[in-house]
RNA sequence: AGUCCGAUGGUGUAAUGGUAGCACUACAGAUUUUGGUUCUGUCUGUCUAGGUUCGAAUCCUGGUCGGACUACCA
């Protein structure tokens, strides 16, 4: 038997539930707000309320969050299904909006006013403030708070019909204004904006605020776990509040803390800057921690929703490592990238006993871990690239790479001894010259010889080139919101590397956009979505290889 | 400083009054035609002070530390 899995604090409350008997069925929902792109941190919200109705055999909505016309728009609302979708979810039924509730919600306005629980306040917005209150002092009466129902009724409908101005009026819940939860202070629950909503068009000049949307959304879907973030907790009594006095199905809010990725930021708002500071090249810029970015960068979707479900949820603030999502990104590709090489930083190599003009192509396994990945033909001669940090003049003891008089195998290929090398002016080595045995070809070795290095090579005649562009965290501390100052000074300034023309091996020339493929030695590279040209592809670098010899070098 | 939430190795997360476990990281070794992969092993933890109990990470009380809330954003 499989061992047991545990539970996290979510899945508790709904085994119970389901126990007693309080639900048949669970339902919940993804309800963005389509202003940004989605980040890994909504990821962990779609493999959170999508995985729990899958677990148990419930239903999970996408509902678009829109009831502020001002910041949202359909970029936004086809990036975020294509999001979801890539990551292999499917929400119930038919996509949900907000703003289809419009009407629905308008009525459940009027309700409140009739029962006495809401009213208008012509306040401006520095008055409601200042009579808020603040944590330690209560709030004062609003001078409106006591319009008769018929007054606030008439008001209402007029904002609805577009008698006032931007900030003219509002509609407040009427609560306690000294009530210890600020939020419950009569908030507002209508504004009037004159806006343009990308849905409703110019129906509507008045829109519901979020905490006399969401509740009741959730509960018109009849949504029975309705999962949202730790700032919200203080949302909740409003949220039952409303639900009880409408007398509308009892959905219930459950919190859990966002997640958080080491040297990157999360919030909308810092991503939105980076994107129109022009830090980055776009919200899909690979170095976002969007879920576009990443998708270009090359993560599989399943390292996505692996890394989500490794890291769990709970209530505690947190920052993962980085290096857990990089760890599963390589779990995934160890698996089906395709290993190809490539020459990042080359140095001619010269097999001085390789005839010259012959030529041969040779048998390279295209992945080790898949038995059934087959082979390919590599050509080969007597001149190559190999990589400048592959030789060294003076070779400390453990380096088992090329120097003076040191063997190594070609991967592939043969194994050769280093003969000599030649510099230029500068003191900078221009070629390594090398002897090979010809009874070590690759696959049919007689010489019984060990080597301790292979070095990865690409044949200078027929190589092709390529733009390579590697990438390195974007921020220089683990998190940069919770430092001094303004996040950007963090930036890490070296984020992106671009190697304009590496030397690759000719097969790679026909690369397709999106394909993902390992570079021997050099790490796991994807095929640019965007930059790549038939016959001219854009790698970017997904993550590098572990490194020991690196870090044993880092040591010294 | 009012209200609320939280605190378990370096990181994340389990243990629901009864052996502090898992993953990542780190370290050591084996295998390896990628210094990759794989395999084996090792290190490191219950914020604190009391209390309840045969027994406390878990329950209670005080303290400490961290976070959220005072938008016509969500």
């Amino acid at each position: 038997m499989s061992e047991e899995k545990s539970l996290n604090f979510l899945e508790d409350i709904i085994e119970q539930h389901l126990a007693e008997g309080r639900y048949k069925h669970i339902h919940t929902r993804f309800p963005p707000e389509p202003n940004g792109y989605l980040h890994i941190g909504h990821a962990s919200s779609i493999c959170l309320n999508f995985g729990l109705a899958k677990k148990y055999g419930g239903k999970c909505n996408l509902r678009f969050d829109d009831t502020n016309p001002v910041t949202e728009d359909t970029e936004y609302v086809d990036s975020i299904m294509n999001d979801i979708r890539w990551l292999g979810f499917e929400w119930e039924g038919e996509t949900l909006y907000t703003s289809d509730y419009f009407d629905t919600l308008y009525n459940f306005a009027v309700d409140l006013i009739k029962k006495g629980l809401a009213y208008v306040d012509d306040s401006t917005a520095e008055e409601i403030a200042a009579t808020k209150g603040s944590t330690t002092e209560p709030g004062k009466n609003s001078p409106y708070r006591n319009r008769s129902i018929e007054e606030n009724l008439q008001l209402f409908a007029e904002m609805k019909e577009g008698k006032n101005k931007d900030g003219e009026k509002v509609l407040r819940a009427k609560i306690d204004m000294a009530h210890p939860n600020l939020l419950l202070r009569d908030p507002l629950m209508y504004r009037i904006k004159h806006a343009h909503h990308h849905r409703t068009g110019d129906k509507w000049c008045i829109y519901p605020m979020y905490d006399f949307a969401h509740g009741q959304s959730d509960s018109i879907e009849n949504i029975t776990h309705s999962i949202c973030t730790l700032e919200f907790i203080h949302h909740r009594p409003l949220y039952d509040w409303f639900i009880e006095k409408l007398g509308i199905y009892p959905s219930k809010q459950y919190e859990f803390a966002r997640r958080n990725l080491s040297y990157t930021v999360m919030s909308k708002r810092k991503l939105l800057q980076l994107v129109n500071e022009k830090h980055v090249t776009g919200w899909d810029d690979p170095r976002m921690p969007t879920i576009s970015g990443m998708r270009r960068r090359g993560y599989p979707a399943q390292a996505i929703v692996n890394f989500c479900d490794t890291v769990g949820i709970a209530k505690r603030e947190n920052v993962v490592d980085l290096g857990v999502l990089e760890f599963h990104v390589r779990e995934q590709l160890n698996k089906t990238a395709l290993r190809m090489m490539a020459v990042l930083d080359p140095v001619k190599l010269i097999i001085t006993n390789y005839p010259e003009g012959q030529a041969e192509e040779l048998d390279m396994e295209n992945n080790p871990e898949d038995e059934n990945g087959g082979t390919r033909k590599v050509p080969f001669s007597r001149e190559l690239w190999i990589e400048r940090e592959d030789f060294m003049e003076e070779p400390p003891k453990k380096f088992f790479r090329l120097g003076p008089g040191l063997t190594v195998r070609l991967k592939g290929a043969y194994i050769i001894e280093c003969t000599g090398f030649a510099k230029d002016n500068n003191g900078n080595v221009t070629e390594i010259h090398a002897t090979y045995i010809p009874e070590s070809k690759s696959g049919h070795d007689t010489t019984g010889l060990k080597v301790k290095g292979t070095i990865h090579w690409v044949n200078a005649p027929t190589a092709r080139t390529a733009e390579v562009r590697l990438y390195d965290r974007l921020f220089k501390v683990e998190n940069p919101a919770a430092e001094e100052g303004d996040f950007k000074t963090y930036i890490n300034e070296h984020s992106l590397e671009v190697l304009p023309a590496v030397y690759v091996e000719p097969a790679l020339a026909d690369a397709q956009p999106g394909q993902e493929f390992q570079f021997l030695r050099k790490g796991y590279f994807a095929v640019d979505s965007k930059d790549s040209t038939p016959g001219k592809p854009v790698f970017n670098r997904t993550v590098t290889l572990k490194d020991s010899w690196a870090k044993e070098q880092k040591k010294d």
